[in-house]
RNA sequence: GGGGAUGUGGUGGAACUGGUAGACACGCUUGGCUUAGAACCAAGUGCCGCAAGGCGUGGGGGUUCGACUCCCUCCAUCCCUACCA
């Protein structure tokens, strides 16, 4: 008898064949290098479904990738630094510290029982100084080549718990935990120049072969324009507010300007004007978040002061408006309600002038397309193209403005002012900054001792304090800037004398780096300009870290992302212990393309686990035979070894240029269900034995990448102790050509009849045919043929 | 508010270049095996219709001999929106 397919055993077995041969430590050699990384996880307690996606997804090309020879390196490692780790020290009394390593421990014994062929000899931490150490000195490169300034900006605020909190801690405007309205604050940080790099991450998105959507979200938000800075002199004083518009052909229709609440102007106002500073406090009363403040009801106030329009000398009214950024632009914009939605709002709202000086198709205001000119003076007539020009043209000699390229693209803020973080190498000598030495990095984050809760830096007087008088920093670092980097020290890793070394160019750029969608901009817009910042100052070779990307879609319950809050979270561990790795890893790859969004279902696991049952009885018990191959074969053997050599053909190609692995799975599933019953039975004949024996060759060879541990210890037993994955098959094409095809018959468009047809028969025989088969015959009636359409080897059409 | 995606049977999905809609699986139905159940095996399964046939890829419109695929428009859901990672 056979024995059963036991997924707990053979996995175990394999994994720890694979750890005493250190199967998976890479090294530098001659073969073509695949760098293959997945986007490492927060370590958050155990692995989530969307991990174990991504994760399979990565070893699975890994693996392919091995199969074809490729030198591959898989590294993995923990984005481990935090707002969680903070949560949970208040919580559970536990400090960051401790939270992270065990959460890291029990993560690593998850990622390993589910096989994944990592070199962990590479396994990196951000929250370890022997990391940040690293990210210190790369900060104070970037100050010395004066990437990096300090300037005010924005937070959000809890009056009563007295910190700064995240987005996400603002609930409904309320503090969390607090529950107190949380207010904007302005305060000192840190920030890059990232926007230095803006024309260069916009132009070299181009040479990306990354998906196209990720490119636009890029470029839109990159948001490189093109329009003009026109200054509105103050009717009083010498004062002036400078604007930009990316459509100066509507200068014409300028009713009013609407400045930030947080605009040098607004501030002074509210000094001497009581309702100013009432309205100014009400806008401080929101979460400083974009969707935020784009969705809250748009509130003005008339501050009262007019300015001069450039060329008509009209006086405007100037507004205090809730919803203008001071980040973008210069915190001024000008009100054209007569060709702008939200300004049209406003002005509707608050009875402010609305002109049309644009005529297109459409007959009521706002009309925000182009168009020709009207009351415009001498510009009345033009497109708004031409307009455009001539207006900058004008604005010029009139001396009160100018063409302008503007960014969408702010600075990076990396301030945070947090625990559990990688302190900021900077010292205070009497409010001045200094960045410290490399000598003196890492600058160490303090340990906690009396209590394992989290306290900012700023009160620690213990760290703050330097013998010297002089003051430590106590800002970390947004955690977005450990992960910008870590493609990069994972070639290195393991190096505690140098940040990178002869492999990091060897290793880079990253052939295929595969992660959430959700990380489509910010993490992926700020590791490209580390990259590229870290080449200005000859660190890593090549413009761009990720020379592929892979997205892959969230894992949903019912049709929504799993989440604790919704309470409809799957933790995959069970899953794992019930039907072993194979399946779960089988599961996740057959139930949707990596790209689209995957939706759980616990009857399909079992599917999975059946096929798996499948190919186990199918092969196990059996052994591979050596024949030479001068068999005559059958019918039905030819018709075995060219779907065989197809679906090895079309797996190929799945894996290989479209990450289909689904449909892969699929074709594979159809080829098992193609092999006939008599082939299987002892008493089968030599030439179907070989025929047979190809198919489970290919089979296990091209499952192999998918579920390793089956295929692995299948291969062993049915074809000795060589290593499955040291070769992928070849495919014959001889075999898979046929020369018969099926054509297609349709009578205006809809398929009436099929028809058997040898390749190569010439037209005329074909319609001949076609016309003569009985169903089509009887549709075409006594009709008269208007037109044939023929499309080789695959239909004709007769429109009647 | 802005940016990006997605929408196909009871369910997950397939159709890769405008050319057979529903591959492969799940579920369900019927039958076999079994004392019974589980497991396994076999057949069936988009909807309407006795059938011929008709209808069908979120809704509406268009281009085409032919549209899941291209264009316009509307709706719904999801992701991102700079301090969640």
């Amino acid at each position: 008898m056979f024995d059963e397919y036991n997924p707990k055993i053979i996995e175990k077995k394999i994994q720890d064949k694979w750890n005493k041969s250190d199967k998976y430590k890479s090294a530098v050699d001659n073969r073509e290098k695949f760098y293959c990384l997945s986007m490492f996880p927060y370590p958050s307690g155990k692995l989530h479904m969307g991990h174990v996606r991504n994760y399979t997804i990565g070893d699975v090309i890994s693996r392919f990738k091995r199969m074809q020879n490729f030198n591959v390196f898989q590294p993995m490692g923990w984005d481990a630094f935090g707002l969680p780790a903070e949560n949970a020290a208040i919580e559970n009394e536990v400090s960051p510290k401790d939270w992270t390593d065990q959460n890291i421990e029990n993560m690593k014994n998850q990622l390993q029982s589910l096989g994944f062929s990592y070199d962990w000899s590479m396994e990196l931490r951000t929250c370890d100084p022997k990391y940040y150490k690293w990210e210190q000195l790369i900060f104070k490169k970037f100050y010395d080549a004066g990437l990096v300034y300090k300037k005010k900006s924005l937070v959000n605020w809890d009056p009563v718990d007295e910190t700064v909190l995240a987005n996400e801690q603002v609930i409904d405007g309320k503090g969390w935990r607090s529950g107190a309205q949380v207010q904007i604050k302005e305060i000192d940080q840190w920030f890059i120049k990232i926007t230095s790099y803006a024309d260069e991450l916009l132009d070299s998105l181009e040479q990306l072969d990354w998906p196209e959507n990720v490119k636009l979200m890029q470029k839109n938000w990159i948001g490189k324009s093109y329009g003009a800075e026109v200054e509105y002199k103050m009717e009083e004083g010498n004062e002036s507010l400078k604007t930009f518009s990316t459509r100066p052909d509507t200068i014409y229709g300028v009713t009013f300007l609407a400045i930030s609440p947080n605009h040098q102007l607004s501030i002074n106002l509210s000094k001497t004007d009581e309702n100013i500073k009432l309205f100014l406090e009400k806008c401080k009363d929101r979460k400083n978040a974009e969707a935020d403040i784009a969705k809250a009801e748009k509130l003005g106030i008339d501050t009262g002061k007019k300015v001069i329009h450039p060329i008509t000398k009209e006086k405007l009214p100037v507004w205090i408006g809730n919803f203008v950024l001071l980040d973008y632009g210069t915190g001024v914009v000008m009100g054209v309600p007569g060709h702008d939605e939200r300004d049209f709002e406003f002005a509707t709202k608050y009875q402010i002038d609305i002109k049309q000086v644009i005529k297109n198709d459409k007959d009521d205001l706002p009309i925000p397309d182009k168009g020709i000119l009207i009351n415009s003076d001498n510009f009345d007539g033009m497109t708004s193209e031409n307009a455009s020009k001539e207006i900058i043209n004008k604005l010029i000699e009139l001396e009160c403005g100018s063409s302008l390229i503007q960014f969408r693209l702010r600075d990076w803020g990396i301030s945070r002012q947090r625990y559990w973080g990688c302190p900021i190498p900077v010292v205070y000598d009497d409010h001045k900054p200094m960045v410290v030495n490399q000598e003196e990095m890492p600058i160490q984050l303090p340990e906690l001792k009396d209590s394992a809760k989290p306290i900012p830096l700023s009160q620690n007087q213990n760290f703050i304090n330097l013998s010297t008088n002089q003051k430590r920093e106590t800002d970390t670092f947004d955690t977005f800037m450990d992960s910008s980097w870590y493609y990069a020290r994972f070639t290195s890793a393991d190096n505690n004398e140098d940040i990178f070394d002869s492999r990091t160019n060897y290793w880079l750029p990253v052939d295929l780096y595969i992660g959430g969608i959700e990380h489509a901009i910010l993490h992926l817009l700020y590791s490209r300009f580390f990259h590229k910042a870290m080449r200005d100052l000859d660190l890593v070779e090549g413009d761009e870290p990720f020379k592929k990307l892979l997205t892959q879609g969230m894992v949903l319950k019912d049709g929504s992302k799993m989440s604790k809050s919704k309470g409809n979270t799957v933790d995959p561990q069970q899953y794992i212990d019930k039907y072993g790795a194979d399946t779960v890893r089988l599961y996740m790859m057959f139930t949707s393309p990596p790209e689209q969004s995957l939706e759980w279902s616990e009857s399909s696991v079992e599917g999975a686990s059946r096929f798996l049952k499948r190919i186990w009885k199918l092969t196990s018990g059996r052994k591979y035979e050596e024949y030479d191959d001068t068999f005559e074969f059958s019918k039905e053997e030819i018709e075995l070894r060219r779907k065989s050599h197809s679906t090895l053909k079309k797996v190929s190609n799945d894996y290989e240029n479209r990450f289909a692995f689904n449909t892969a799975i699929a074709s594979i599933m159809e080829l098992l269900n193609f092999i006939p019953e008599e082939f299987k039975k002892d008493s089968s004949t030599n030439s179907q034995k070989f025929c047979l024996n190809e198919t489970i060759v290919f089979i296990l060879k091209m499952l192999a990448p998918i579920t390793p541990h089956i295929c692995e210890d299948l291969w062993n037993k049915f074809y000795g102790e060589k290593d499955i994955e040291l070769s992928w098959p070849d495919f014959d094409e001889d075999i898979i050509l046929i020369d018969e095809f099926e054509l297609i018959i349709q009578i205006n468009g809809k398929v009436r009849g099929k028809l058997n047809i040898k390749k190569d028969t010439n037209r005329k025989d074909i319609e001949l045919k076609a016309i003569e088969v009985e169903n089509v015959k009887s549709f075409i009636n006594n009709s008269k043929i208007k037109k044939t359409i023929y499309v080789k080897d695959k239909l004709i059409n007769f429109v009647i």
